[in-house]
DNA sequence: ACGTCATCTAAGAACTCTCTAAGAATTCCT
DNA sequence: AGGAATTCTTAGAGAGTTCTTAGATGACGT
């Protein structure tokens, strides 16, 4: 059985009804660990890696923003959501301006803190799109080949929009007409297409896009 | 005379009054450019370098849901903020499941406003104060660079500038528009950049700066 | 095996983008 | 204000990219 590894968030709540309701509703999503107060909040935020912080913002001991201040001082960047019974629009500011990455009245709806979580994480870890197939691992962004042995080939901008085309749907077999519309100027003659498989062949291997005689082309992952 | 260099945001919003209304409260803050049509902010969102964009969610020709997912699948990053009349928890969700890093009901405060704006764009990335790349270590705050080989070079400002931005994201392939904007006024020529690449390239050495045809250039890490 | 059609390859024309140098405009400093 | 350094513009040369063409090579059906 596959057990998948959730990340861990920590949940800075001193409610002992509230708190173990929170973490029910994120378990789906997260490992969430339960501090009682902003004191120890602060030291297990401090000494461990934590995915996220959902803190509450009216705690004993610590205050939450004073706690998030107190992090961020400290250059722990942790993403971390401040909820609270208090809902005025200067409680929100000054929480967001200690270093909160979100603001959360209570009552909030639980789809929403999770939306919320999804945002606040996604942002610092900025995902490139990279495309993989056989040994090759190409960002079309960039337009940037690499192998797996370490080996960086430059494409031109026609040659990697192909090979992006190609790549997207490994096994998938693309037309010449298909290929075409989607790369540039419909009207071009075909052979444009051939031009180009051939270069990416010479450039990469002559395996790499593999011919169905008749249809068009296709990257081959072997099978 | 001493003129503030704003940041720039970029406001799509097609009602006739809301539109200026927002931009005059984020005027103190941003220097602000309105789109008033989706098709106009996409274009805008992907050729210039924005400190973050406030998109209205119901817009004319294309929705800014949708115009966020479209951005992030380009592989720009921008932190945006979706505004809505409608503030249902599942648009919530919606918008924020797209790539949006925040989003907002109207009527909204414009103190929160802002202070979610400056929640999304703060960098927590603590700033290294020495960049290197290469055989080469450059201290953009005195503007002095060195080599290896205790070689030292005079840049000029715009020259450090420049130099600074492309060796703080090594690999990263900056487009000559993103360049102006980070380093200049944004509607400037083009080719000031050309110039400036060519006076760094021959003061360090051709291959400090690498150029991607038709893209822009990189500070290349080698491999 | 043979003809036919599809695909591959190479070479080059046309085009676009980039480089470079020189000078004009601006800013900075004394 | 004057001179020097810096910044910006322009334009032709140069390099890289895209597309076309045509003959060579390979695949398929009878």
């Amino acid at each position: 059985m596959y057990i998948p590894e959730l990340p861990r968030l920590l949940l800075i709540e001193d409610d002992p009804v509230l708190g173990p309701l929170i973490a029910e509703l994120l378990s789906g999503d997260y490992e969430v660990r339960i501090a009682p107060d902003g004191q120890q909040g602060l030291h297990l935020a401090l000494t461990q890696d934590w995915e996220a912080l959902v803190v509450d913002r009216g705690l004993p001991i610590l205050d939450g923003v004073a706690l998030i201040q107190a992090l961020r001082r400290k250059g722990v960047t942790t993403p971390a959501i401040i909820l609270t019974a208090l809902g005025s629009t200067a409680e929100k500011i000054a929480g967001l301006d200690a270093g909160a990455n979100d603001y959360m009245s209570k009552p909030f709806d639980a789809g929403e803190l999770r939306a919320r979580l999804r945002a606040i994480t996604r942002s610092f870890a900025a995902t490139p799109t990279l495309l993989s197939f056989g040994e090759w691992v190409l960002d079309p962004v960039s337009r940037s080949l690499r192998s797996s042995y370490g080996e960086r080939v430059a494409l031109t901008a026609k040659e990697s929009d192909l090979l992006a085309l190609l790549a997207a749907e490994p096994e998938r077999v693309f037309s010449r007409q298909e290929l075409l519309t989607n790369l540039a100027h419909p009207d071009d003659s075909h052979s444009v297409i051939d031009t180009y498989v051939h270069y990416l062949r010479k450039k990469l291997s002559r395996s790499v896009i593999r011919t169905v005689h008749g249809l068009g082309y296709q990257i081959g992952d072997g099978s």
